[in-house]
Parts: structure tokens; C-alpha cells; sequence
DNA sequence: AACAGCTATATGCATAAAACATATAAAGGA
DNA sequence: TCCTTTATATGTTTTATGCATATAGCTGTT
């Protein structure tokens, strides 16, 4: 489901729908799930969703930060093989990466905060239990 | 103050220091400004600051997403001459607007569930009372 | 009158990010 | 062999952002 504001049903990224841009969240959201164990590419890009990543994860996003975030020191990773499958590229975090986790939760409060003033706004100009289909 | 995941303290807009882009976000925060009473340009980019658009306004952002709206038919603007001061391009906003606004407020609650859900994991995590400042 | 400062709108440009498509390749199963 | 799954990587085009700058009328001061 597209969550635009122009009130689309679509499967998102097809149309060219954005909100507000986000995608450089999955850098937070990839640095936590590394924090919770070392993990490849393939396995972030499902452990995303429970983060909010459904359907619509780009694998270019998730490689290019992953390796954009290895030029930045936050992760590490070496190539592990030998086992079933093609060769992973395992990441695991870095001391500067658990730094950042922290940065970041305060970034994302900050921007928690602004997504609030805008929804009491409106919630107070158009309330209506919250919910704009009581009518 | 920079909101960055990297701890920074100098004032935003400054070393290039994005957290994730929410910049568009103006566009929702403007109409439901608009919603509120017309406006022009130069009077939103202050009422913008009751929405958590602290210090760091772009005029360039305020009229060029005003103009982008006005081609989206979400607002309309007339030249508003002969008080005080130079023209005014006076905006107000239309049924689509209007609509929208609903829309991005769907958009918005989605988004803030998503922070929530890094936030939830990331004090599951690193739990000592929300606060990382306790040793 | 000259000038600075404020209000007000607008545009240009360089870079960054995002959307989307596609390339590569090993392994497993039919 | 061929298709699918797992796995990583890159290229291209468009859009967004940050920042600087242009324009111009009005106000107050000297």
C-alpha cells in the first residue's frame, strides 16, 4: 500500500508517489538490527519489515548504505563463504556504529516531535475522534 | 542546534549534516498553515516556526513548494497590492487542498509509527529509562 | 537625496538522494 | 539444461536539498 498523501492505493514505488523522503532511515534502522546480531545484506532486507519496510525495499538501497556506512566506519564486513549458497558479505557493527545508533534515536525524537505538532494541529482543526471517517 | 545522528552542535544548515530529508514536509505543514487563514509567502515562513521550522528556513524551500503546489492545484494565489510594503503574493487554499491535507495526514501517522518502531527497539535495547546519559 | 534595512518574491546551481532498472553469479531443484 | 532462489552490485534518470544571489518596493534616518 502507497501511504502518499494523495490518498493512493497502489503498491508503493510504482507511479511515482513520495511523501516526504525517508529512505536514508534505513541507515538507522539497518545499524539497530546489526546492533542485535552481525548479519549480510539479504538477511537486513527481511528483518527490515518489522521496522516498517514492507514490500517496497529496494536492494540498492540497502547495499549502497550498507557500503556508504562501511566508508563512515559505522560497520564492517568481510566476505564469508563456504557454506550453502552464494558468498555473503557479513556486516557487523562498529564501535562508531553504536555511536551513531544513539545520535540518530535523538535525531528521530527530534523529527518524532514534529510529525506530533503537525497531527495535533491538525487533529485540532479537524476533529473528529481523530478520525476523519465519522461522517 | 543540529538534530543530526552525529552529535553535532553547531547551528543546522551549516557542514552539510542531514539526518534523513524531511524538507517536503513544509508542503503539508503550509497547507494546514493555509488551512488555518490565507497567507503569503514571507508571513508562512514565520508561522512555520509554530511547526517545529526553527532557524533554519530556506525562502527558497517556502516559495518554490508554493509554486509547486499552485501547479498541483492545492493552493491559488492572487497579487494582493496598494497596503503597505511591497507585493504580496496572498495564497489560500483550495478543496484539493483541502484534501490533501487528509491525505498527508494519513502519510504522517505512518511515518511516525515507523520512528516509533526504531524508537521501541532501540530502548529495548539500550534500556536505563529512555535516557543514555545515565552513567 | 542618498543610504541602509526590512519586507517580499524568485531563480540558479551544485550536489545529494531516490526511484528504478539491470548486471552478475553461485547454488539447488526439476 | 533451465528455472528459481539467494546474494551482491552498479548505472541512469529524475527529484530534492542547500546555499547563494537577484530583484524590488517601502521605511526611516541623516
Amino acid at each position: 500500500m502507497c501511504y502518499c498523501h494523495k490518498g493512493h492505493h497502489f503498491h508503493h514505488s510504482k507511479e511515482g508517489c513520495p511523501g516526504f523522503r525517508m529512505e536514508k532511515f534505513i541507515q538507522p534502522c539497518m545499524l539497530l538490527l546489526l546492533y542485535e546480531r552481525p548479519a549480510h545484506g539479504y538477511e537486513l532486507m527481511e528483518r527490515l519489515a518489522q521496522l516498517g519496510f514492507v514490500g517496497h525495499i529496494d536492494p540498492g538501497a540497502v547495499y549502497r548504505n550498507l557500503r556508504k556506512m562501511e566508508e563512515d566506519g559505522l560497520v564492517k564486513s568481510e566476505w564469508e563463504s563456504g557454506e550453502s549458497g552464494p558468498a555473503k558479505r557479513r556486516y557487523v557493527l562498529t564501535p562508531e556504529g553504536e555511536e551513531a545508533i544513539h545520535g540518530w534515536a535523538v535525531h528521530v525524537r527530534y523529527q518524532m516531535e514534529r510529525l506530533k505538532a503537525f497531527l495535533d494541529k491538525y487533529e485540532e482543526f479537524f476533529k473528529d475522534g481523530g478520525n476523519k471517517k465519522t461522517d
